[in-house]
DNA sequence: GCGCCGATTGGCT
DNA sequence: GCCAATCGGCGCC
């Protein structure tokens, strides 16, 4: 069995550098969540960087800040938390200085921490479903719109170092974009159990003949 | 295991 | 109105 080694918090600084350096390092990291008194929470093994005004899949691109997206321009570390198809909310954590939208999804988790919450959050799924996905992280995890803004180490998350991962990290296009999937912003540990199975290619498919 | 499809709310044009 | 940084169920091989 894997023991969960979780280390020292990570830092502002930690998280002051590009997106996709910072999402590659995220990988082995571990993300914790108290919320209702229960901790909750594990391995990083899937993230996705994105970029900015200049990413074409980015809720920045091309934008002046609006309401959803303002937590992207703000300090790296914040957490951004949006709701999306009408029924799932996604974790990013802020990177780069105040002023640069871009940010990291957090994609999957390897549960390691309050696995029977999760369990009784996620209702049914076995589980190696638990937190392989986006929209099951926040839901395992336990996270609404209520942790949208919170400023590195002042919220509800706590996110902390982990021994370099033996596995290889693998870099891939982007999921479930129309625009900008193209692009080798996605990186997970190969051969991980855990990782989402999400499509790397465009989403609307090219006519058939 | 893989692909298709409906669900369901809010953000944005 | 349109459609989304998705999920789970169902059908099929």
């Amino acid at each position: 069995m894997s023991d969960p080694r979780p280390g020292r918090r990570l830092s502002r600084a930690f998280f002051d550098r590009s997106a996709p350096e910072v999402a590659r390092d995220l990988l082995g990291a571990y993300v914790f969540s108290t919320v209702d008194g229960a901790r909750t929470g594990g391995r990083i093994v899937e993230t996705e960087a994105y970029l900015g005004r200049e990413d074409p899949g980015s809720h920045a691109h091309t934008r002046v800040p609006t309401e959803r997206n303002a937590v992207m321009y703000a300090a790296p570390g914040m957490t951004y938390v949006y709701f999306t198809y009408g029924q799932h909310h996604m974790l990013n954590l802020v990177t780069e200085a105040v002023g640069t939208p871009s940010a990291v999804l957090i994609r999957a988790v390897q549960p390691t921490e309050g696995i029977d919450v999760m369990r009784r959050r996620r209702h049914g799924v076995p589980d190696r479903s638990l937190a392989d996905g986006p929209g099951k992280v926040a839901a395992a995890l336990g996270l609404t719109l209520a942790d949208n803004g919170a400023a590195l180490g002042e919220g509800r998350l706590e996110l902390r170092a982990g021994p370099t991962p033996a596995e290889e990290i693998v870099v891939t296009g982007r999921v479930g974009l129309t625009e900008g999937h193209d692009l080798p912003l996605r990186f997970l540990l190969g051969g991980h159990p855990g990782v989402s199975r999400g499509r790397t290619g465009p989403k609307k498919p090219k006519p058939r003949r």
